[in-house]
DNA sequence: AAGTTGCTGACAGAAAACTTACAATATGAT
DNA sequence: ATCATATTGTAAGTTTTCTGTCAGCAACTT
């Protein structure tokens, strides 16, 4: 698994401090100075989370925020504010938010909630680089393309994406997909590793299911 | 979904400026100062909800709220009072009123509550994409048509409905519609998932419901 | 009694999973 | 390099599993 990738709008270099201190070797951090950057680098790459100062120079938080939501309706955002009443708390849900976090804020505090952001995201969608993986529609997507696999193809690729850079063996792979009823040797593995490749394919990706001649098989 | 339309009557421009802060964007809201105005406006749209100060200059807010209810037997109205005793609270509730909140309030407690009656309103009638769900006539309309459900029909098909996009296995579905109390391998679901197919064609609409074999059942 | 509604069991059809047999490929020894 | 061997890939066919549908029955309503 990656490091989360975290994209932070402050423009407050004692608070961009605190914020690397914080989330270093945690978290993939970005921080911005204002929006135009954030929006620049999100179009890049979508990040996991994005933590944004409402308190900006040049850019209202909350237009930015309003912006974003028009283009990722689902992305974790937690607000930070210096204005720790009750009005700034209630506009920023309103505007989609899905945390709020008053300044001055604890570090411990902060970390909590990005971690709890993160795990609502994550609930059903979770992101292995081509790979997305969806528990709720039992399916894979490639590069986006939904694979359309079947439920054994999705035990199967799900194991070794989440497990990936790791080898597993066939032993291994047996136990997690099959349960421990497995019994002696067989090409099915083979088969459903073949049918996954086929589709991944036809998605328009190269195999990315390594061969590991002897053990079994790997997704780096 | 359109903004719900929120009327307010209430003559503090403090307060005025303190509603339009804390519903900016989330519903659409028209203040009024007296309640002649308010009624003017009632009769030419009815809104979601309505939140009555009852201290005003020039009417007492208990006859807004009686004449209101001449009018409207259900629309959910929210008393607002300076007097936070218990007399006004019973009093607004005998008059007609859906919930009471005292002032000073707090604008969390108010948009807690704002919520709490849409969703009382809502609690009949509700729309997912294609479809309308009536808890009170037990049927649910797609594009409009009724299907004229039976109830396990319609508790099945709620159920996918209001979990669109999630994939339910036939346990889940099981326990969801027929409790815990199912008993093993049966029939009985795909009979009601082919009913309503069949009554979802008839209304002249294609199959809403996906099959993913080996799991369960899914609206998307 | 007649009509609804919900359930069951039987069966058919379809999809998925598996097996077999053989081809292709990698690996290590010669 | 070449070859032998072990291992994996794949196509075709078979088996198993799962879902859809039908007919019929029981419970309940009207």
């Amino acid at each position: 698994m990656d490091k989360a990738l975290i994209y932070i709008v402050e423009d407050d270099e004692g608070i961009q401090e605190l914020y690397e201190s914080a989330f270093e070797d945690v978290y993939d951090i970005r921080i911005f100075g204002d929006g135009e950057s954030f929006f620049k680098a999100f179009e890049e790459k979508r990040p996991s989370l994005a933590i944004i100062d409402i308190m900006l120079p040049d850019i209202d938080g909350y237009t930015i925020l309003t912006r974003l939501r028009e283009k990722d309706e689902v992305l974790p955002v937690i607000i930070v504010s210096a204005k720790s009443d009750e009005m700034s708390f209630v506009k920023g849900l309103n505007k989609g938010a899905d945390d709020y976090v008053s300044k001055p804020f604890s570090v411990m505090e902060l970390i909590a909630r990005v971690k709890a952001g993160l795990r609502r995201a994550n609930l059903y969608v979770r992101r292995h680089n081509e790979f997305t993986v969806n528990e709720k529609l039992y399916d894979i997507a490639f590069r986006g393309q939904k694979l359309g696999l079947t439920i054994k193809e999705f035990k199967l690729l799900k194991l070794l994406i989440e497990r990936s850079g790791e080898t597993l063996t066939r032993e291994e792979i047996f136990k997690a997909v099959w349960g421990d009823d497995f019994m002696g040797e067989t090409r099915a593995l083979d088969m459903h590793i073949a049918q996954i490749r086929d589709k991944i394919r036809a998605a328009g990706g190269e195999n990315p299911i390594v061969t590991v001649r002897g053990v079994g098989y790997r997704v780096d």
